[in-house]
DNA sequence: CGTACCTTTGATGTGAATCAAGAGTAGTGG
DNA sequence: CCACTACTCTTGATTCACATCAAAGGTACG
């Protein structure tokens, strides 16, 4: 891995949270703040592990998954470059609800909870970030709960496939290149599917034409089709 | 249903979010408050529908669900007195994005979100209640989503049982008497399973003498045995 | 006291998991 | 460059948990 020192206040200035804060804002956060590094495999917290701040990844992928007893877990969600983690559980008197553990080799910022407090005490600004922060994340799993409860396995495939494909309203012509940012193993389970039933979809998929399935790169033949049959 | 007028200012004063505000930020969110009255059955709002505030049941519950074409639906949420929900969408430029349904007769308030928004520029404390809030929703819904992709439908009954289980940590000793709060179908729903399921998990839950459900009325026999069933 | 809805019980069906091999594919080191 | 090991992914056969279908009590309430 490289050995670069990270530019921390540079970093945090460019969180999506921390944007247009003033330099000295910058700099207290700064304090608080501890870079981390992850090789893959090694775990960054485990569930039930007290949380003292919240995360931004830098570099790399972090996984969030419920461990069970038989080995097979429970991935909840993949985290890339400039995403963030753990800002909710700062706000309660509890553990990490699930594990952390790196994909691939990591860079990572852990912010102290503190910092984050102090701010939030003088910046309301930063406190309707942060609210709309955990509004969005809070969409997100309602719409897991959706998925997983009412949807097929066939729909959320195609619901995952679509969610890949850039958001371009108007380009539904031609066939779409997209690259799977993760494992078919991780996407299966992020999905609640096993591994043979991602890759039996992928075929049925394939065989109605619909995609091309070549390792992880994926042609979206018909998006429009795509969409219908996600009866 | 009875006709009385509430003192709304009084309701807001104890609502937990809004608990220990002075007067004068209570009467400005008033302003912005006004009642609702359903009947059983009535919808307050669909999936789609814009968001401008959110609402606190004062009495009655309404059921939060997924609507699907086929007339089953997923039951995410059931609110009872003294709950409040519709909080997160307001932090988004999103409809809601599900549908509410009053399963009783039900007063609410609905609070306008540039009330909320008011209030949340000038009092840091009420910014950070309102994280604290989202936060513990978040954790519900992970909860959910765990237990939804990596416990049987038996597991998920139980676990559903331990936690209207009165939180005594000590009183393992004797029977436990409580109340279901809801129909069995609205908690068949809840966990994800069918009226059918729901009612052979309890058959099966009985045979094994752990517990004994005469209409809503549910007896636990040996708490600290049915936390063990819970494999 | 009848109509409408909950709830239970039984018989049958099925989507996806599990079990069991193989086929790529990728890093590792001689 | 070629085994060698170790995954990740695919494919097929079988199983199982839970849904669906169907019908018969219960219960509540006008």
């Amino acid at each position: 891995m490289t050995d670069i020192k990270p530019d921390i206040p540079q970093i945090l200035s460019r969180m999506p949270l921390f944007q247009q804060l003033p330099p000295e804002q910058i700099a207290e956060l700064a304090a608080g703040t501890r870079e981390r590094r992850l090789e893959r495999g090694q775990l960054l917290f485990q569930k039930g592990d007290p949380a003292q701040g919240f995360f931004y990844v830098v570099m790399g992928q972090i996984k969030l998954a419920f461990p069970s007893p038989s080995g097979n877990e429970k991935v909840v969600e993949v985290l890339g470059p400039r995403q963030s983690f753990g800002e909710a559980v700062m706000f309660m008197d509890r553990p990490f609800p699930l594990t952390a553990e790196a994909v691939s080799d990591c860079l990572l910022l852990h912010v102290a909870a503190e910092s984050v407090f102090g701010l939030l005490a003088r910046d309301a600004l930063f406190a309707r970030r942060m609210l709309g922060g955990l509004a969005q994340r809070l969409h997100g799993l309602v719409q897991d709960v959706e998925a997983y409860s009412l949807r097929s396995s066939t729909q959320r495939v195609i619901g995952y496939l679509l969610q890949l494909c850039p958001a371009s309203d108007e380009a539904d012509a031609g066939a779409i290149q997209i690259e799977l940012p993760i494992s078919k193993q991780l996407i299966a389970s992020r999905l609640n599917l096993t591994p043979e039933t991602l890759s039996r979809v992928f075929n049925e998929l394939a065989q109605g034409g619909l995609i091309t399935v070549h390792g992880k790169r994926v042609t979206v033949h018909d998006l429009t089709r795509l969409r219908e049959a996600d009866l």
